[in-house]
DNA sequence: GTCTATATTAAGATAGAC
DNA sequence: GTCTATCTTAATATAGAC
């Protein structure tokens, strides 16, 4: 990363969108001030003005940096062609990126109706690249009959379902260690997909 | 028509929950403010303190209400004591009473971080009490040999996280009718819960 | 019960000195 | 780059007339 010529000190800037980013998760963008913002990082409130243009900005750009963050980790990935081993492969790869991600997951999943319109159609698209990764997944493995559900479409908001919800009871130092929980839930989708029956076996 | 004296218009009390409740719902507590209530309700803000002591009590009565309600919904249903009956019934529950009331459920789940630390924990003893409902019936499944999982703790959280969902895409109007994905979801968490198949059966 | 008017505080954002 | 000072607007809440 570059520095802004002239700077000194540790730079201001990801101090702001850090600061901003952890009190957005925890009172959420619209109960949280940008003076409140300033005392975190340590300086006055006219000078958080030169690393943004503006409150909104700053929810934006943290949203937008996560959102194509993520999906650059997951392109980055190798591909896997069995849509067995690659459902196994995003679940992992979605519960260790948004265990460690919680802030940014948080925000970007709670602050969607704070954004202005025309910043949530930008936020919502890549929002939605995300989720048809696994849908595509899903419907690779079902015409391939790997996978038997009723309903293609409800089955992925399911399961999207179930891996959101661990975000907001996962600690680290909890009783299960992440391994443990991606086994599980590997598991449990499995079962919902009845993975390794066959398309004309009996239920 | 007039039905009180010096009152006009239906009582204005219902009113102003039904309205903050749709504008917590959309645009969040904080991002809400007493003038923009009043506006719908069809008032002058100062009239709003005729019917709660200041805004926090307005979210924090919309909670509690809903909350109350939703437990004394399901105790007042006819008790089944088969866990495999009982699950169906709560999943269809469930299913009915949050879609009526999507607001409230949205707002009771989005603003538990904008409740003050008494409302808060006030309003978790509620919540709790729900999910050690779906925990209860889960476990006495368990024991009875009838669901076999690899981690009942985590299981409950992964069905709640399934059920959950919903609420974020279900449209009356949707391709699907209510019934069928109450039906839908009661074979997914069935086959979560291997349903049927003996403990002792191989997998 | 509702209104108008107002007290008080705090918000987002900008200007200009250093 | 950061600070102080300030503009402008809007927030919650209250008081007192009707």
């Amino acid at each position: 990363m570059a520095r802004t010529l002239g700077s000194y000190a540790q730079s201001t800037a990801p101090k702001v969108t850090e600061h901003a980013l952890r009190l957005f998760a925890q009172h959420g963008y619209a109960a949280v001030s940008m003076r409140q913002i300033a005392k975190e990082v340590g300086v006055q409130v006219g000078t958080l003005y030169n690393y943004t243009p503006d409150k909104q900005t700053l929810l934006f750009d943290i949203m937008k940096r996560h959102l194509e963050d993520l999906l650059s980790a997951w392109s980055l990935r190798p591909h896997k062609t069995d849509p067995v081993l690659c459902l196994r492969d995003f679940i992992e790869f979605h519960l260790r990126y948004h265990m460690q991600k919680q802030d940014a997951v948080f925000v970007s999943y709670m602050e969607l109706r704070s954004l202005t319109s025309e910043n949530f159609i930008f936020v919502e698209k890549l929002r939605g690249q995300y989720e048809t990764i696994l849908e595509e997944i899903l419907s690779q493995g079902q015409s391939a009959g790997l996978f038997l559900v009723s309903d293609p479409k409800v089955t992925t908001l399911a399961v999207i379902g179930m891996l959101k919800e661990v975000i907001t009871w996962y600690k680290p130092e909890g009783r299960l260690t992440l391994e443990e929980i991606i086994e599980i839930y590997q598991g449990m989708i499995a079962d919902i997909l009845h993975v390794g029956l066959n398309k004309n076996d009996p239920l």
